[in-house]
Order: structure tokens, then C-alpha cells, then sequence
DNA sequence: GTCAAGATTAGT
DNA sequence: CTAATCTTGACG
């Protein structure tokens, strides 16, 4: 079951299988990465609270969205203990349901470009900061998760390093569904 | 105040 | 490989 109170390399796991929910859409959730705290250089929170990372260190549960890059927003579940500043990035998803509105809301080429990366995914679904904060066990959030109905089989899942980073490139942080074809990167 | 870098992406 | 685009956080 699902516990954000846990380290987010646990949560990281347990999210496999959930579904996400925002304002456009929904998709299974098929990739994640975790970031520590103090203790994790590539980590928002590594060196302490500041106005963007404020929320890593607030209650577990709840969502974290920055915008990188000046033009993608990324989406992650808060976890850890309170004052800890753990998380876990939504890398990518699977589709689930009506996908018309996240289609039109963000046009591709090949489907499979909707939802599998950070950034993509969170155009998608309609997520941006103004969902920083909220509450993702509560189905009346505009952004929010719906716990899996039964874990993925262990040899599904497979174990790798984090993307896109300059520092701690070596820590196997990064968890992803072996078959899933909406995985941002093997 | 100034400035380099960034948990990305689409296009060449 | 590179441009796009702008917030953040470090430094002074």
C-alpha cells in the first residue's frame, strides 16, 4: 500500500501501477525517479529549504511542480518525513481512459509522445504550479493518485540510474515497468 | 543586482 | 547536436 511517509526510494516503487490523476487526464504511472534530501546532491532539497523546494519539506502526500528548463513543468509526490525534503518525480505515464482532452491540449505525433517524459506528461494532464501543494490522496484534488489495485510482479520492474542529471549520475534512484511501452528512456 | 545552470523537449 | 525560454539560487 501505498505510504508517502516512507523514503522515496520505497514510494518511488509503490507508485508503479498507481494512477494519476489531473484536470485534462489520467495514466498509470510506468516511471519514477526518487531525490533525497540533504543527503542527495541532485536534489532541489540539498541544501536546505529555499522558496522553490519549501514544499519537498512540507507534509508527505502532497504534490511538488517546478518548472525546468524556463518551459516544462515536472511533477512529484513529497515524501519522508516532514522537514525531510524527499520526493519522487513522475517520469512517465500510461494512458488511461479518454485521452481527447490531453490530446488536444497537447498535439503529437506519435501517441506514445503524450505522456512518456516529465515534462510531457504534465502538459498532458494539465499540471503546472498552480497545483503546487495540493493533496494526492484526495479525489476531490485537481491533481491527485489512485492507488494501484495490486503491485507489479517484482521481476517487472527494473532498477536504473537517473536521467539528466550532472552529479550523483551513478545512484540506481529510477524505477520503471520492464514491458511498458511509454518508458522515457531504457 | 547579476548571471550561469537547469530532475526537458522537439527539431536539424 | 542545438535552440528554446525563464526561474532559481549563489554571490556580492
Amino acid at each position: 500500500m501505498l505510504d508517502p511517509a516512507a523514503h522515496s526510494t520505497e514510494v518511488a516503487q509503490q507508485l508503479l501501477g498507481a494512477t494519476l490523476h489531473g484536470p485534462a487526464g489520467a495514466g498509470r504511472i510506468v516511471e519514477t525517479e526518487a531525490y533525497g534530501g540533504s543527503e542527495d546532491p541532485a536534489s532541489h532539497a540539498a541544501r536546505g529549504p529555499t522558496r522553490r523546494s519549501e514544499i519537498m519539506f512540507g507534509p508527505p502526500g502532497r504534490l511538488y511542480v517546478y518548472l525546468i528548463y524556463g518551459m516544462h513543468h515536472c511533477a512529484n509526490v513529497v515524501t519522508g518525513p516532514e522537514g525531510d525534503g524527499q520526493a519522487v518525480l513522475i517520469r512517465a505515464l500510461e494512458p488511461v481512459g479518454d485521452t481527447t482532452a490531453m490530446e488536444s491540449l497537447r498535439p503529437v505525433r506519435r501517441r506514445r509522445d503524450l505522456t512518456n517524459g516529465p515534462g510531457k506528461l504534465c502538459a498532458a494532464l494539465g499540471i503546472d504550479r498552480t497545483h503546487n501543494d495540493v493533496d494526492l490522496a484526495d479525489p476531490m484534488s485537481p491533481v491527485w493518485v489512485e492507488e494501484r489495485p495490486e503491485a507489479p510482479a517484482d521481476e517487472q520492474i527494473v532498477t536504473a540510474t537517473r536521467i539528466g542529471l550532472s552529479v550523483a549520475v551513478d545512484t540506481p534512484w529510477r524505477w520503471y515497468l520492464r514491458d511498458s511501452e511509454w518508458v522515457s528512456a531504457r
